[in-house]
DNA sequence: ATCAATCTGTCAACCGGTTGCCACGGATTG
DNA sequence: CAATCCGTGGCAACCGGTTGACAGATTGAT
């Protein structure tokens, strides 16, 4: 049930950094249990202020609606008193939370992080508290943090969902949902178009002679997967290039290590796996067993991780802008709190094939 | 200002995970702004199960404090109703939020994801949800960010802070705070006691002919790189072995790189970094200048990040436990929650070294 | 000068739980 | 049998903001 929140800026008065002063108003009159000093409300400026808490609450949320004058006055004594709104009762009477959640499978896998990361930078320009949840692979689990999470955010992410499109479409029917890395109608969705990618990696692969390739599956529950080998039969039908489809068991280091008798059984001499954590498990297995990675075999991985470029030799890959999927949604997201409608059509963002030194020429 | 929340699981209530049924009971009266069906609250509860809402209160958070009977059936109507509590209106009155903040100085930084898994684990079993925030480095936006969340969150976990020790103490006489790879006066702390990896590290490159070692040094203003580069001497004295200290421009793989030439220069044949990241830089370049790794240089890492297994000769490096940090900083901080005083003196978790290929006999 | 329209601030209800205090009824005790 | 105690549930205030309704003050138009 795990669940991580990007906590990105609170949506309100900003105080200054500054120690708080205390100067001259009377202390909070707030019971304070033991040493815990109460912050201040907006009934403490009020009084400081000589106004009503709900002129107070007007000024600092609804610009305009109260005189500059009171406003001045509201806003110094905000300050003098180091004040901050309290986001739980902004939430209770509102129901808005100024927060976005995002559920990933798994919070330690590199691929994640750049989604993480860049909803996380677009929520947090718009002032939007992220909150991230992670459902450990499991379409239970993943059900179950979104259930709950759906009560506390605003709207929704959902990376690379297992979830089948029924309760995806169920959960974006009570609240803004955006899918990444998945397409399912009448859901918006922003998705990596594999296929400039595939395209520039096989030709790539045929022009250095290559002939027969191999594609190593993901998950078989991976909507991602399954476009992935898509892409790559129809780029190997242009190409004039065999192509087979080999399976994983998990697409880990792990898998890649496991798969590498599969690969040379299949007489291909080039392979493009489903990520790139296979990609350099399939290396480091081969390389092992002797086989020269460029001269004999060529590899290309998918996504572009943390540590591709670690390997030696360094891995040619077919980069998916994780981190503008994850800054889209989230602007798509935020546009839809703003009551615009959400995108009938998936949002597809370009993938681009980065050449590193473990695909090159065959060597016959 | 980026932040991030671990949201673990929440504290309450877990209804199943069927579709709402609304059966029988008359459906919840809250006006539905558009489509919004708001949840069911303890009114609702109370008013199918015959109760004061109270009542209803009670049996679901006060074990023991209602009959048997009453708390039976009201439990019965909370799962027919499909309940979940409301965590912002539990927090307004009682100020528990259920809730501890972790920073960390940069989301995508490996170092820091297994302390982020370690201490969403502990909360999780806790029943608590973990708030991450980033501060990007910055002493600043750190400071900004603590202040921030603490407001949130009923305690805070700072990972490597860089904030001067006056600031955090004055943080942790508000709230609990915890403080992860740093020491500070006053203040509860989870430190890798890197004298034990440093040891081993040392011991073994003595071990393989090794006779001048080089530290690269992290940021200046890193009490951690200060610690490593005191337990590198210590060892080296006592293995008699030569040590120097090169600084590095920035703790990544790219200031591994540049820091390359003065490692040459310096005519040591071992090498200890700061970090994995700097050492992985730092083998890129000298292979690429021609320098045979681990036969003619050793390289050692510190951490042992994702990735440090993927190159080619795999990274040597001193392993610190970073998950268990991050779970025992939040077992420490649930603990002092729970009315617990925190420790006097540091806590200590042992470091050791994961020999790999990059480190070995000095062939000269 | 009169009346309407607009601006500005106040009042009070409300969001959904929590909790101190009290009352009622049955069990225990002298 | 009366006095007391305890277990149980109800009442109502409260946490800290938000917001619809409204009234007094200003302003402008006629």
């Amino acid at each position: 049930m795990a669940t991580v929140l990007l906590f990105v800026a609170m949506p309100d008065y900003d105080g200054a950094v500054t120690e708080a002063t205390n100067s001259g108003a009377a202390t909070s009159p707030a019971k304070r249990g033991r040493g815990e000093k109460s912050s201040p409300t907006i009934y403490d400026i009020a009084r400081l202020a000589g106004v009503n808490p709900s002129t107070v609450s007007r000024a600092l949320s609804k610009p305009g609606r109260v005189s500059a004058k009171t406003q001045k006055i509201i806003e110094d004594a905000a300050e003098q008193l180091n004040y901050q709104v309290n986001p739980f009762a902004r939430a209770l009477p509102t129901g808005r939370t100024q927060t976005i959640g995002l559920i990933v499978a798994d919070i330690t896998n590199p691929t994640f992080f750049d989604i993480i990361r860049g909803a996380e930078t677009t929520g947090s320009d718009r002032n939007y508290t992220l909150v991230l949840a992670e459902s450990a692979e499991s379409p239970e689990t993943e059900l179950i943090a979104a259930r709950r999470m759906l009560s506390t955010v605003d709207g929704l992410i959902l990376a690379s969902p297992r979830m089948d499109d029924e309760r995806i479409r169920a959960l974006a029917a009570d609240k803004p949902v955006v899918v990444i890395n998945r397409e399912i109608v009448g859901v918006p969705c922003v998705v990596p178009d594999v296929n400039k990618g595939i395209s520039q990696a096989v030709r790539s692969l045929a022009a250095n002679g290559h002939q027969q390739l191999a594609y190593v599956a993901g998950p078989p529950q991976s909507w991602m997967s399954g476009r992935r080998w898509e892409g790559v039969q129809a780029a190997c039908d242009w190409y004039k290039l065999g192509a087979v489809r080999l399976e994983s068991s998990k697409p880990t280091v792990d898998g890649g290590r496991q798969v590498a008798r599969d690969v040379l059984a299949s007489g291909a001499t080039a392979v493009i796996t489903y990520n790139d954590l296979l990609a350099i498990g399939l290396m480091q297995e081969l390389q092992a067993a002797g086989v020269q990675v460029p001269d004999q075999i060529s590899i290309v991985g998918f996504d572009d991780i943390f540590g591709a470029d670690f390997t030696t030799p360094a891995l040619t890959t077919v980069r998916s802008p994780l981190g503008e999927c994850g800054s889209r949604a989230a602007a798509l997201l935020l546009d839809m709190l703003l009551g615009q409608e959400g995108p009938v059509e998936a949002v597809r963002v370009d993938t681009e094939l980065v050449v590193r030194g473990s695909s090159g020429r065959l060597i016959a």
